[in-house]
DNA sequence: ATGGCCGCCCTAGGCGGA
């Protein structure tokens, strides 16, 4: 059977619980990983969840800022977090569903200034991509087997994931510096990225248009910040890809699109 | 042409987003 995978930066999932649940009828995936929840575990909004039949839930969230969780319709066998740069933010959390081991991230998105020694906000988004890195690489200690890493990395690493490679070599989440990280944490277990497996490298792809645009669509400066990795032991059954851009225009919408993946076994 | 926008919080301006 298949198994669809969705991630999303949700920015406020009380907030935006009827788009996340208009989403969860409409495409229908087995598990939704979100980003930015900002709710603490006590005020998610659960019910209306398990009314949807996601009624396996691992969450860690905050007040205010960060969050992340994993809905499913499948049981999750295990669950973890782990922590990152020695803070207790909740920028990690794992599952393992149908035997398929899932990371949903949300890195630092780094601030202003790409220089670490005036912001040190650059420096937590570095150092975070680096831990990444080492964890998931020979000397770490992440679980083996089929795995599926999903989530805000906040870095849009290649010519095409930007509307323009030229303007935003200085502009943090494009920078080299970052791009480097991220393809070394891409090398740590020869992670598949799933994106560039189905829509060609010289092809504008994007999944989070800024809210200052005045016309998101049209003037269409996106990032491709979200992503969708899988490790090689699964890329034979890879068999969908789709960034669902038209939720950028729903009612009240986040500034990120749902990404999606579909695993034949 | 990045910012003119968002959402959060001990309700109102500051912080974080990217």
């Amino acid at each position: 059977m298949d198994m669809k995978i969705a991630t999303w930066n949700i920015n406020s999932v009380r907030l935006r619980e009827p788009i996340v649940l208009k989403f969860l009828v409409e495409h229908a995936p087995d598990v939704l990983c979100l980003q930015e929840t900002k709710s603490p575990d006590d005020k998610f909004p659960h019910d209306g969840l398990e009314a949807a039949g996601y009624v396996h839930r691992a969450v860690r969230g905050e007040k205010g800022y960060n969050g992340v969780a994993i809905l499913s319709k499948h049981p999750i066998e295990e669950s973890g977090h782990r922590l990152f740069c020695g803070k207790e933010d909740c920028r990690h959390i794992s599952a393992r569903i149908k035997g398929v081991t899932i990371h949903n991230f949300y890195v630092p998105a780094g601030g202003d200034v790409p220089d670490r020694e005036k912001n040190e906000k650059f420096g937590h988004k570095l150092d975070f991509v680096d831990e990444m890195t080492a964890w998931f690489g020979a000397g770490g200690d992440a679980p083996d087997g089929p795995s599926v890493l999903v989530g805000d990395l906040n870095i849009a690493p290649m010519e095409h994931d930007v509307w323009s490679h030229k303007q935003l070599l200085k502009v943090v989440s494009h920078t080299p510096v970052e791009v480097d990280k991220l393809n070394a944490t891409l090398a740590s277990r020869d992670w598949v990225d799933v994106a560039r497996a189905f829509v060609p490298a010289e092809e504008k792809l994007y999944s989070w248009w800024s809210y200052r645009a005045k016309d998101w669509d049209a003037a269409d400066k996106g990032r491709r910040l979200d992503h969708i990795w899988v490790t090689p032991d699964l890329r034979d059954g890879l068999s969908a890809y789709e960034v669902l851009r038209a939720a950028r225009g729903w009612e009240k919408p986040s500034d990120h699109a749902p990404v999606m993946v579909t695993l034949k076994p």
